[in-house]
DNA sequence: TAGATTGTTAATCGATTAACAATC
DNA sequence: TAGATTGTTAATCGATTAACAATC
């Protein structure tokens, strides 16, 4: 199991070099790599070493092979399907945004406890919250996205685990207690920008 | 000047400790507050000694004291403003967002390069891409939100540079060039939701 | 006092980066 | 060959955590 940072600058790498594969380049130096992603080149060598990806000491790395690889490690299903609850906003916003796709993550539906938001007919379907915990084990779906108020959150977040979710992205302000493995990322929009009033002010 | 870590922590425990606050509780330990928080509790000692803040060995620490010195430390202003540029859905999701005003941040006002999408009477107004620069010199504007499509982004970045921005939150999926010092803070939420996959899927 | 908690030093841990030999 | 780049080891750096004395 590769570490989580680490993990984070492959998806990055893929990224950019599919760019620079449409732009007609086969070839890639790891310094061009790194100015790329904003790392340094010794930490691009240094990652491809640990996924036993060589180079070529004249021209650099084969970027088909690269992304390939960085595909296998990836280990990425045809379909990666995650649902998203509590939906406001954020939620339809996210439903529609187009990056999903192309990593073929798809969001297959959204559930609310408001049954005026209840629309089984849009593109992402979203369901009655009621339904939420069958939909999971019915589809085998293991992310899901958190999107509630935060007096919610909690509650919810042990129904999906409850269900069978494995990694939840939270973008409820409140720390989740987790008594078992579930893998959590926390969003928090309004700490980071909060955060950079902080930098702004301070110099 | 505080590492981004530390800083992204304290307002953290500012979030928890005013929760606490009004649930009556007027002192805090630090073992609760770091159970709250997802932190160690030698974590949030630390961070408090580096602050000078101190605590009683018997009943913990004043949270209105913490609180008070917390946002002594972030340098709050009255009024937090940003601009979002690239007014789609999920720059409308952010617009909208309330927890922005708990913290004194609002987002003043919003600029596309479509015409159809410009709307100078809502309440967070959507102006002209050109009206931007004038707009941000005019209100000293520091801190601006990227939302644009990926292929705009360093051209729009480098005229929130030009215009005086000190601090960029970056939702467009590119590493930003930036010969200078503004802070910029990546967003990519479609790589941190890859990257749920592969943990899930690697397990 | 005994027990619990703070405050701080020292140890640990892990990740990044520098240095450099190998080699194309 | 000379120059450039890879691949890897060793050093550095910084942050977290353990340990523990002080003390309420």
């Amino acid at each position: 199991m590769i570490n989580r940072k680490r993990i984070i600058r492959l998806i990055r790498y893929k990224n950019v070099l599919k760019r620079i594969l449409n732009s007609g380049e086969e070839r890639v130096f790891s310094n061009i790599l790194a100015e790329l992603t904003g790392e340094k080149s010794t930490q691009v060598r240094k990652d491809f070493s640990l996924l036993k990806i060589t180079g070529n000491k004249k021209s650099g790395y084969d970027i088909n092979e690269l992304i390939d690889r960085i595909n296998e490690i990836l280990i990425k299903k045809d379909k990666n399907s995650a649902i998203i609850v509590g939906c406001g906003k954020i939620a339809k916003a996210l439903m529609d945004y187009q990056n999903f796709k192309e990593e073929n993550i798809e969001i297959c539906a959204g559930f609310d406890s408001n049954p005026k938001k209840i629309s089984p007919s849009r593109p992402v379907p979203i369901l009655p919250l009621e339904d939420m915990n069958k939909y999971i084990s019915d589809n085998e779906v293991k992310v899901a996205i958190l999107t509630v108020p935060a007096r919610f959150a909690q509650e919810v977040f042990d129904q999906l685990k409850e269900s069978g979710i494995l990694a939840v992205m939270n973008f409820a302000p409140v720390t989740l207690k987790d008594t078992g493995d579930v893998i959590i990322k926390y969003i928090n929009l309004d700490v980071e920008l909060e955060s950079l009033f902080y930098f702004v002010n301070a110099r």
